[in-house]
Parts: C-alpha cells; structure tokens; sequence
DNA sequence: TATTGTTATACTCTATAACTATA
DNA sequence: TATAGTTATAGAGTATAACAATA
C-alpha cells in the first residue's frame, strides 16, 4: 500500500514538473472542471485560504484559470479555467501516466475489483 | 484511486504534525528499520542529497537518529534510528491509522486480493 | 578524475496575523 | 458580529553551486 501511494506521489510530481507546476497548483487546475469558490479550494486542499490566494493569483497570472464575481455574494469569487487552462490540465492528464499504464495491467474484471476495494477502504473517511 | 490516494496522503500528514514532523522527515525516520546511507536516503525519497544533510540533521539535533563512519568507505556514512527514533517512529506508526482503519474493513480474503491487484499495478516500475 | 557528503544561499510553499469589504 | 478573500510577512522545505575529504 505505502509503495503503490509512494509511485502515485511521484508520478504526479513528475508530471506537475514537466508542465512547469507545483503539485498544490496542478491539484488546483485539476479541481476546476467545475467552478469552485476560494474557501472551497481550501478546504479540499486541506490549507489556508491565502494559500490558495496565492496559487490562484498565479494561475491566473499564467491565463490558466480567472477570478469570478460571485452573483450570490459579492464577497465571494468563483474561480474557473480557462480554456488554456483546459488544455494544459488535459495535457497534464495525459502526461500522468501512472493511472492509465497501471491501469492497463488488469483486465476489466480486475479493475472494478480493485475499485469496489478501494471504495471500500474510504467508507466513511 | 485519487480519492484512495489523497485519504492517505492527508492521514500521512496528519500523522507527521502529530509528533512535530514534517512528511520528509516522518518518511526518512521510517525508512531507517535498517540503517542507510545519505545518498541510498536521497535517491528514495526522489531529492537531493543535500537535503537529507538538512534533515538527517534535524533528527540527530532531536536524537531520533545517528551518523556513523561506514567502514568500507571513509567518505560515507550510516544513519541508523535511536531507541528514541524506535520509539518515536512506532508511535508515529500507530499513530498513522489509515492503512489499520482501512484494512479492517476488509476480510482477510479481500485483503489479499487488494494487496495482489496493486502489486500488479506496481510491476516493473 | 569521480564520488560522498556538507555549506551557503536563494527560491518556493505554506501559515499567521492584520486588514478590507461585504453579510 | 461573522465571513470571504487579500496583503504582508516569516518559517520551513528544497534545490543549486561551490567546496572538502576520500576513492
């Protein structure tokens, strides 16, 4: 279990390096197939809210991602991708390989298996 | 998978901040059951060398653990834990109840399969 | 000449505290 | 008064480059 999380560590890593990203940011983009507020940004990411002020401001100093008034509450911003934020996560999708050549190494079968344990395992985390 | 993965790596954190260490050094303390050399520390951890100097620091400043002369090869040398690492890392390991948590969800059978599945996820990495 | 490990240093990431503006 | 987000800033983690000792 350690080993398999430790190559999945490092195959993210290596793909957010390969695309000029840190793993906070990368994980950020990745979340943004939906538009998300900062707070909750936060709160998945398990850090600060200025953190995330920071990596947004950077995303959307790169045109990856932009700043949305929020129409409910105009303390609030809702963050979104831009489309070349689109591309660069799916790039960045397709660069982290890990997923996919694990992946290929079972039969379907296998693969809902292993997703029916794993979905086991977080059972009320 | 994802959700699989970032469950661990928060419990792993959570675990860490517990005992006042940082992930790094939570992870070089664990992997000194057997005693290791800085560079052997360095390529496992997938960083530079002159960062396991910081931390090997650290821990020894903690009394966690030790440099020692090689024999074979005056340059180098061998970090091995305490009896206080020992202790500590136990409780750190005790303390990290994820894979404990998550396991006993599943009968021993399913334990197997699931430790079957990701080995073949892993092979020839 | 190459390798092990260290030092000095700069950069990035993250959090804390104080702040603005809304609610 | 409480909340969403920002700013300024300090601390920790990490890497690069230059270096010492040894192979």
């Amino acid at each position: 279990m350690f080993a398999f999380v430790d190559a999945y560590n490092h195959a993210y890593e290596e793909a957010a390096r390969l695309h000029n990203l840190s793993v906070a940011h990368a994980c950020v983009l990745g979340r943004l197939s939906t538009q998300r507020g900062m707070s909750e940004l936060a709160e998945e990411l398990h850090c600060d809210a200025s953190n995330i002020t920071q990596i947004v401001t950077r995303l959307e100093a790169r045109s990856l991602a932009q700043r949305q008034p929020s129409p409910d509450d105009r303390r609030s911003r809702l963050i979104r991708r831009t489309p070349a934020g689109d591309a660069l996560n799916a790039m960045f999708e397709q660069s982290f390989e890990f997923a996919r050549a694990a992946a290929a190494r079972l039969s379907a079968d296998e693969q809902n298996q292993l997703a029916a344990l794993l979905g086991r395992l977080l059972a009320d985390q």
